[in-house]
DNA sequence: TTTTCAAATGAACACCCGTTCAGTTAAATG
DNA sequence: CATTTAACTGAACGGGTGTTCATTTGAAAA
């Protein structure tokens, strides 16, 4: 036979996939070359095409991969008693997951414009199910009567969107802790559904 | 002399900024070529430039007209009696002006990369005056013991991001009309942060 | 009617784009 | 050591990029 399956390849291609998130956060995905992901790399353009069979399958399988790997971490969170306490884990698991991969959450929420019609549908189903994930809590917390929401599609979309935003201004070592931050976050998305 | 002060040029300079904006938001800042807007007008992609000195300085000047434009309509808003009527005032300002402008709020949030740096300074710190008069309103609820926030700055952003972020979902015609959403947000705000 | 010049043209500048592919390299296999 | 082939190179493809500028156009002013 021949060499082993992979050998550069299994370096070469988490670092193509690594330097594609880095540069598309950066710079965007229609400002970002292929000869510059290439050149982060150290390899030629055309060495890409091993991994990829095209620009636009990079950044949907980014977009895709993050996702499926919140919906994976959520569902591994342990389920709580209780809708408040299920609430109260949804917030605290948002931000703990989106934190730490501000390349993934930007690229994700910014560049579904450079989807192709195929790549958008599934990505939005996914982004659809994390949707979903929060809507039943809260539907949860109306059942028990724990939570008053006048709609709970509405609530649910406001509140990703609340907790999203952290994104946009938190740096690490500004005036807050995280945790405080945190904290404050619970209280403003407790408040607001409560009874 | 000559032809009065702009025959053709108050017809084409708008019509320039129109396509600019149109197609920033579309397909993205990057992705969009100074012949696609010519294209658009009905001129060739040289007569763009005598309406703009280059392409960054037309997305500079969308934004920033975008947001004094917002500090203007803001400011023209009656002071309300007490910090919950004030609060109520800046929600229903703040979904009444952004919602009819998808493009411009679109681009203000998604292209900040894609200014210089003397350009993102003066952008930022027109949002930033923005944050501030809700931040304000949040203070004054504190100081009538109205509100019980624990940290109004970061309640603020909070606050922001959740009523903005129903322009990325709002679609007129859905199953909600706009007056119902907005009572759900208004809700959804109020609680937050009432004491 | 003639003059004037705002407004637009269209070609050119130097360079970058995504993608393909014949050919080269080098490491693991037999 | 010889062979195999995964991995990569480097050049080429047709086309697009922002920007500049000498030149043309045509409507208002004289």
């Amino acid at each position: 036979m021949a060499r082993k399956q992979g050998s550069h390849a299994d370096i070469t291609r988490p670092r193509v996939r690594d330097a594609a998130l880095r540069l598309f956060a950066q710079h965007g995905y229609a400002a970002v070359s292929m000869r510059q992901i290439a050149a982060e790399v150290g390899v030629q353009a055309g060495a890409i095409y091993n991994y990829t069979p095209d620009k636009q399958a990079l950044l949907a399988d980014l977009m895709r991969d993050h996702l499926e790997e919140l919906l994976a971490a959520w569902d591994s969170v342990p389920t709580e008693a209780g809708a408040v306490a299920r609430l109260r884990r949804f917030v605290r698991f948002h931000l703990d997951f989106h934190l730490p991969r501000p390349d993934q959450v930007f690229i994700a929420y910014m560049e579904l414009r450079h989807l192709d019609s195929a790549n958008f549908a599934g990505v939005e189903a996914l982004r659809r199910r994390y949707e979903d994930a929060l809507e039943a809590i809260l539907r949860a917390g109306l059942a028990e009567g724990v939570f008053a929401v006048r709609d709970t599609r509405v609530a649910a979309m406001a509140l990703i969107a609340l907790l999203t935003g952290l994104g946009n201004w938190y740096r690490a070592g500004g005036r807050l802790p995280l945790d405080e931050i945190a904290a404050i976050y619970w209280d403003l998305v407790r408040k607001a559904v409560l009874a």
